[in-house]
RNA sequence: GCGGAUGUGGUGAAAUUGGUAGACACGCUAGACUUAGGAUCUAGUGCCGUGAGGUGUGUGGGUUCGACUCCCUCCAUCCGCACCA
């Protein structure tokens, strides 16, 4: 074999490994450039095909920024605290690290295989103590804060404490959950538990009673991005809500920045857009609505107040706290009725019934604010709780909802929209006057808002408000196989852990399952087993997956630190990263809370930008092709694909490895299944048994996995890199085909035997005059692959190489120069490929990417004619060449005179001619 | 329902600021060579048509000398959010 890419490429691994060839470090003499994948989670079943497709377009990035000059960080970990470990656990009583650390292993040497420029030296684990030590820090200086609303960031918690003492809360805007008011004189009177209960209310990480989604068959709670449609994100379990006593962070008080920071970064609008409906920001006011006979007033949001004078009721979540107190004595059955009825529900059986309409009255009534009159206080499980206020006052003739409950309930429906027929819907645009509305009759949504707006405050009973969808997050999990907080409890007050007795590390158990009282299984650890016990007893909680993985990206700047998550230094000479590659489905999950926790050390002065990922690219999912079979119905006879016409069959799932070009391997289908053993088949007429074939997701139910070892057995991973790449578009979801890879493979052949003859000896020459086509075709190719780097179109610069090989070998090119070059710029792609054949060609020392990337000279690009394109009303006919000095009037007169020309004007005048010079000639008849 | 993205040959796709639609591959057809290999080489391959030619980038319209590209309408697929007040 001429092109033996097994040898080569275990040569040149073990060459970079021995050289240390990706070694970084800080060096001012150089600009850097920060590529980061999103690490990946080891799981058992290894690397697929999938998973490459962004680390490989990262890699090539890397190299080509390397060659470039710049000082590249690429480095790679492991998002290793996860629940398939702890699963795999609670069967197995193996302790999760030990799982762990083996499919670690596996997925090191997948990516090993791949060629990757990696500084292994800068691995991360989040699961090892070196590392959660500093995750564990940084919840720590969460804990130690709060958000200062006046000064927009984090501030310390002595900060706070001071402001207490001197002025009570009172005049404080930060984000809390407090909800008392109390003075100084107060503060200083409360005892230090007490105290510690109000700080609490403020700390960026704080523990609190709350609503969360409880998984029962994962034992644990999950984030809102961890549910999806009602169910668990990992294993699809039903989730109930469930008030808990939980760890959150406070990342609510970052969402006006979160949204904002959007508008500094380079990542696709859909992520973008995603990002600001997660954080759901609405504009409006609160409004107060006093109840009849009840002390407290009821505090609203909307964001039409233009519209209050359209109230004709309100509405009330049925956990709302005023319900008990507010109902009268005539309603309370139905409405206890009703609450007890919505609490049972799922959230996923309230989003299922949006169809039907149900609600209680109270029989309670509110004032309104401006016109005095009494409205009737209902309660809706439309109306949810965390949202707002858990209150809305109800507009029918502006909202739909409204309307519809009002119809169903036979609530009368104020008209406040000039000219405008509600008598079929709502009128739900931003549009038309306002009417019947008092002094903002005549107005505008607009003015009316403003005008409303400054009223209700100036008369007490409302202000501008913004809201936000996003909540706190849920920040504890019960779970084991994650990182312990630096907690410990004192009267079950929560106290911090000492600086110096991190990291608090996972405590040895007997078994990974909650205790019999329901207690997270870290209750099970034996005093002895922690390394480090104060108080009454440890936190029992473990921090939830996304811990470790919001601030990884700046570990492998510094990732041997002993002193500091990150030293000052080396963060502010890597800063941002530059370029993240990663799957988008951590859109609301990952890429929120890395940039949250980004901007709180920011804030805290630790670092010196305040958004992690400058440039971020989506790589699309790469989809399986299933392979089918036709089995005749009640036969064991299977029929080609084209000859199923009409035939009763059924359609079977084969195993891909089955089947090359659609075309079935017979025997190996025979051997497969007993089954199949006798089977029978009726062939295509050459003799071939062709399968039908579908897109779907990859999965072993369906056969349609593809791990990258067996492709790189059969072609190598130059190959597989380079197929990947191909494939098209990296933003892009496609179908995995291994059709079409043995063109790239034949490629990379094509082009060693341009370097070498058959005995692997270089046949290239030093040239005194170096070809014109050759170097028109070099420089030709470095235009094009710089550009297509630089804008990540990583596709089509392989069918550049294509190009460019095919018309070297036509040209005959044996050109070391030329030839030289070429093999830097199809180095990032095919890195051990390139290596040994510049090696070969006379390069004895060293490695290739120690080299420059060739600078692209348009002088050898320059033509003086061009082959016009001549076309007769915008359809092209036939092509002239003229020289490229000919102005337009030349061109034109050249062109006219031709006999094509007369043939295709057909005796008829043209009536005007455009002459674009070097680009188009077309004449308009 | 709202928001985002995507629609180009049998297949993956290309066409970067409007200027030769289908580059480059796969597959397929015919042929050459070879020890009948998944090797290599030659020719062909959007569709209709023997041909000249016609036609063609999801649909329908518009702007333009010229539209895959810009504008409007509709359709389909995928993704996200969804009683959010």
């Amino acid at each position: 074999m001429e092109y033996n890419f097994r040898e080569i490429e275990s040569k040149w691994v073990s060459f970079w490994q021995a050289n240390n060839s990706y070694r970084v470090s800080e060096d001012s003499a150089k600009e850097k450039y920060y590529v980061l994948d999103m690490f990946p989670y080891p799981s058992g079943s290894g690397l697929h095909v999938g998973h490459p497709l962004g680390y490989i377009a990262s890699d090539v990035l890397a190299r080509y920024k390397k060659l470039q000059g710049y000082n590249v960080l690429h480095p790679m970990g492991y998002d290793s605290f996860g629940l398939p470990a702890e699963q795999y656990a609670i069967q197995t009583g193996q302790h999760p690290a030990i799982t762990t650390e083996e499919n670690i292993k596996r997925y090191r040497s997948q990516l090993d295989q791949l060629g990757f420029s990696y500084d292994w030296e800068r691995e991360v684990r989040t699961s090892s103590p070196e590392y959660y030590k500093w995750t564990q820090w940084i919840f720590k200086q969460l804990f130690d804060c709060y958000y200062n609303e006046k000064s927009n960031k984090a501030e310390r918690i002595s900060v706070l404490i001071e402001e207490f003492e001197a002025n009570g809360n009172t005049n404080l805007k930060a984000s809390n959950d407090c909800e008392i008011e109390f003075t100084s004189a107060e503060w200083k009177s409360f005892d230090s538990k007490k105290k510690e209960a109000i700080l609490h209310n403020y700390r960026l990480a704080y523990l609190a009673d709350s609503w969360v989604n409880w998984c029962p068959n994962l034992g644990t709670v999950l984030a809102n991005d961890e549910v999806i449609n009602g169910k668990s994100e990992r294993g699809g379990h039903p989730v109930v809500q469930k008030k808990m006593r939980q760890w959150s962070m406070r990342i609510k008080a970052y969402a006006e920045r979160l949204l904002e920071g959007l508008n500094e970064i380079d990542w696709t609008d859909s992520l973008k857009e995603q990002q600001r409906n997660w954080i759901g920001k609405s504009v409006g006011s609160s409004v107060l609505f006093d109840i009849e006979g009840y002390e407290n007033p009821l505090e609203v949001f909307t964001t039409r107040p233009d519209t209050i004078f359209g109230v004709s009721f309100m509405v009330l979540a049925p956990e709302h706290p005023y319900v008990k107190d507010i109902t009268t004595e005539k309603n309370k059955e139905a409405v206890s009725k009703y609450q007890k009825a919505s609490v049972k529900k799922s959230e996923r059986d309230r989003q299922s019934d949006v169809k039907t309409i149900t609600g209680e009255n109270t029989g309670a009534f509110a004032i309104h604010p401006l016109s005095g009159d009494k409205i009737q206080i209902w309660i809706a499980d439309y109306v949810l709780a965390t949202y707002g206020t858990g209150a809305v006052m109800a507009v029918p003739c502006g909202d739909q909802r409204d309307y519809d409950f009002a119809r169903h309930f036979d609530i009368p429906i104020k008209n406040i929209f000039q000219d405008v027929d509600i008598s079929e819907a709502a009128h739900t645009d931003k549009t038309g006057i306002l009417k019947d509305s008092f002094f903002l009759n005549g107005c505008s949504v607009a003015e009316g808002i403003k005008k409303s707006i400054e009223t209700l405050e100036s008369k007490g009973f409302g202000k501008g408000k913004t809201n936000y969808r996003l909540r706190d997050a849920v920040f504890s999990r019960q779970r084991y196989w994650g990182e312990p907080f630096p907690i410990y409890y004192k009267d079950e007050l929560p106290c911090v852990v000492e600086d110096q007795y991190l990291p608090i590390e996972l405590p040895k158990i007997d078994s990974y399952l909650p205790t019999p009282d329901g207690e997270p299984p870290l209750a099970r650890a034996e005093k002895s087993s922690w390394n480090y016990f104060s108080g009454d007893r440890m936190e029992f909680n473990t921090m939830p997956g996304w811990a470790g993985s919001s601030w990884y990206f700046l570990r492998y700047m510094d990732p041997k630190n002993k002193n500091e998550f990150v030293s000052k230094s080396k963060s502010e000479y890597w800063k941002q990263v530059d370029l993240y590659i990663g799957g988008a489905e951590h859109a609301t999950g990952h890429l929120l809370y890395a940039r949250f926790w980004t901007k709180f050390l920011f804030d805290q002065g630790y670092i010196t930008f305040d958004e992690p990922f400058q440039k971020l690219i989506n790589q699309g999912m790469i989809l399986g092709k299933s392979s089918f079979v036709y089995r005749i119905a009640d036969s064991n006879t299977f029929v080609t694909k084209g000859k199923v016409n009409g035939k009763e069959i059924q359609s079977i799932h084969v195993d891909i490895s089955l089947v090359e070009n659609n075309k079935l391997n017979i025997e190996a289908f025979k051997e497969w299944r007993k089954e199949y053993a006798n089977a029978t088949f009726i062939l295509e007429d050459n003799g071939d048994y062709i399968c039908g074939d579908e897109v779907e997701k990859m999965s072993k139910s369906k056969f349609n996995v593809q791990t990258p070892d067996d492709l790189i057995q059969k072609y190598g991973a130059d190959t597989l890199r380079l197929y990947e790449m191909f494939l098209g578009p990296i933003e892009q979801s496609k179908p995995w085909d291994t059709k079409g890879i043995s063109g790239v493979h034949n490629f990379l052949r094509k082009c060693w035997r341009l370097y070498c003859s058959p005995e692997g000896v270089s046949i290239l020459r030093e040239g005194q005059d170096v070809p014109k086509a050759a170097l028109k075709t070099l420089h030709k190719t470095i235009k094009k692959v710089t550009d297509d780097l630089d804008r990540y179109s990583l596709n089509t610069c392989v069918s550049t190489f294509m190009i460019a090989v095919n018309e070297f070998t036509e040209q005959k090119c044996n050109n070391l120069e030329v030839l030289d070059k070429f093999l830097i710029l199809l180095a990032p792609y095919a890195p051990h490929f390139c290596e040994e054949l510049w090696m070969k060609i006379g390069n004895k020392e060293g490695s290739l990417f120690e080299s420059n990337f060739p600078i692209f000279n348009q002088e050898y690009l320059t033509e003086d004619s061009f082959d016009y394109p001549i076309s007769f009303n915008g359809k092209m006919r036939f092509k002239a060449n003229l020289s490229l000095s000919l102005d337009r009037a030349e061109v034109q007169r050249e062109v006219e005179r031709m006999e094509m020309t007369k043939r295709w004007l057909d005796g008829k005048t043209p009536k005007k001619v455009i002459v674009v010079p070097g680009k188009i000639v077309n004449i308009v008849f």
